[in-house]
DNA sequence: GTTATTGCAAAGAGTTTGCATCTCC
DNA sequence: GGAGATGCAAACTCTTTGCAATAAC
């Protein structure tokens, strides 16, 4: 079922349990759990897993850019397993939901090189805002 | 100078020199410093404000929606005092250097009805990458 | 058998809070 | 004079780290 493990098979990632727990947890579409949740929804699967061990593979997840963290406003960052489905965020002010999304346009092609400062431009995140259905004020 | 102070005093902002050097120490344009550089910054300058007086500041500030916080992928929020110049950002993945920028286009725009998940979209964030001249490899 | 990964617990960074004191309007 | 701001220190949240025990290949 999961793309992730896959990839990661084959990649040479020495699979153990709670990696592959981590991964599970992980995957599927408009997910973007924190590392908190993470370690909740693994020790459901698998009581013996600590805290560390997920910090330290969603770093390495991270790193492999197979996951990617996702800032939001409030505290704890966010975990998105679709680095390799180009999206972009739409995220409620009010509960934090977030959802994935995709614009038309490039919007890269929209920073003129004048308002490049020098730099090698290689990526942009856009994040939409908003309140979704269940926190947008009854009329 | 500070089109912030004259604004904030306009609002009925009760004025102590705590809160003006927080003011003069975030005004300018491509300022985004962190809570602990606000703090930094202000205690060369007013040697007894204390660090919760900043936050409580800052805090205020970003409420009375004349700051935005920027949640970069580092540790702590940064503090941007042009919250009534529309612009975007562009972030060094080396140092981590911002500088506003301004795209072309309306972003805002971009997003197709069928992408709004029934949210009420108010708002968008685009975050440009890249290296700064400092940071990019030499060839 | 080696080497990488795990779990624990403690430390670290960043931020918030409760409360007595002080200050602006 | 009174509402509101300040400073202090402690608490809190999220994340990282050191190291011995353990499990993968």
């Amino acid at each position: 079922m999961s793309d992730l493990l896959e990839r990661l098979r084959g990649r040479g990632w020495r699979m153990t349990a709670q990696r592959r727990v981590v991964a599970e947890v992980l995957d599927g579409e408009h997910v973007h759990l924190t590392a908190d949740e993470v370690l909740a929804r693994a020790t459901a699967r698998l009581p013996e897993i600590s805290r560390a061990t997920v910090y330290n593979t969603l770093g390495e997840l991270v790193s492999l850019g197979e996951v990617l963290e996702v800032a939001t406003d409030g505290r704890a960052k966010r975990y998105d397993p679709n680095a390799h489905r180009p999206h972009h965020h739409l995220i409620c002010s009010g509960c934090g939901t977030i959802r994935d999304v995709r614009p038309t346009g490039d919007p890269l092609a929209d920073l003129p090189a004048s308002e490049h400062f020098g730099f090698t431009v290689s990526g942009v995140e856009v994040t939409y805002r908003g309140l979704c259905p269940t926190c947008a004020p009854t009329p």
